[in-house]
DNA sequence: TGGCTGTTACGAAATCAGTCGTATATTAGC
DNA sequence: GCTAATATACGACTGATTTCGTAACAGCCA
C-alpha cells in the first residue's frame, strides 16, 4: 500500500531514509544517533518524524518488541529517479545532459567512477 | 544585496524563476499564464508569491509603470549548482557519479549532448 | 464624468514541516 | 515489588509556505 504517486519525502525525511537505506533496518535510536553526528535535534523529534513517515507509508516497522524496528518502504532507486526527474524538469528545462554537466563539472569523482560513466556513455552513444 | 547564503527558493518560487530565466523579464500576468498551463492557481497567488520573492531578493522589478516588470536576481547556474550539490549529499551519499549515472540512465539525451559530456569526461580523466 | 478592466497591496486563513514537553508503558536489575 | 532507564504516543507551538478575498487605484473609452 505504498503510495507511488506521492513520493515526496521532506528534507528531514530524506535524512532519515538515508540512514535506513544504508543499514536496511534501524531503531529510532540508531537513526537518531546517526543524525546527531551532523545536526543537533531532540530524540523525540526524530521519533515523531519516523512515526509520521510510518503513517505516510514511507517506512514499515516491526513493533513486536518494545523497541520498534524500522525499514524503508520506498526504494532508494525509485526515490532518486523521481527526484532527479523533477529536478531536470524544474531546474534544467528538461535537459538531463545539462544536469550531468553540472554534476560532473562541479563535484569531484574518482577515476573509477569516471570509468563507469564512460562505459554507460559508450552504450548510449551506440544507439 | 542579493543573499549568497540563502539560496533556497521554495518549490513555487522555482517554478516562477524558471519562467523568469527563460524570458529574462516578465510581468506577473506573463508568469501566471505560463504557470496556468501546468497547474491551476489564482492570479493573486502568483502576484503574492512574486512580491515575496522581491522582498527576499530573489527577483528585481521595474515599477516605473503601472504594470511591474520582473527579472530574476539569482542566476540559474548558481541555483543549479547549489541544489545539485544538496541533492548529491542527501540522496546520493555524496557521490556525484551516482547522480550522473542516474540522470544518464533514465533520461534521454541527444547525440550532440552526449558528445559534450564525452569531452568533459575526457578532460576530467586527464587529471 | 462614470464605469469597466486590469493592476498592485495587503491581510488573513489554511496547511505543512519541524520541534519538543510531558505522559505513559515496558523492561531489567536490585 | 520498586526504581531507573528507555521506549512510544501524542498534543501543542512556531515559523514558513501557499492560498485567496478584498480594497484601492490607474487608465481607457463611450
Amino acid at each position: 500500500m505504498a503510495q507511488n504517486r506521492t513520493i515526496k519525502p521532506t528534507e528531514s525525511e530524506l535524512e532519515i531514509l538515508q540512514v535506513l537505506w544504508e543499514r536496511n533496518s534501524a531503531t529510532v535510536r540508531d537513526v537518531h544517533e546517526e543524525l546527531m553526528q551532523t545536526k543537533d535535534v531532540g530524540y523525540t523529534t526524530t521519533l515523531k518524524l519516523m512515526q509520521i513517515m510510518f503513517e505516510k507509508g514511507l517506512v514499515t516497522r516491526d513493533d513486536s518488541s518494545k523497541t520498534h524496528i524500522y525499514q524503508p518502504a520506498v526504494s532508494r532507486e525509485r526515490t532518486q529517479k523521481h527526484l532527479v526527474g523533477k529536478m531536470i524538469d524544474t531546474l534544467f528545462s528538461g535537459s538531463s545532459a545539462q544536469l550531468v554537466i553540472q554534476a560532473l563539472g562541479n563535484h569531484k569523482s574518482s577515476q573509477q567512477e569516471l570509468e563507469e560513466i564512460q562505459k554507460l556513455l559508450d552504450n548510449l552513444k551506440k544507439q
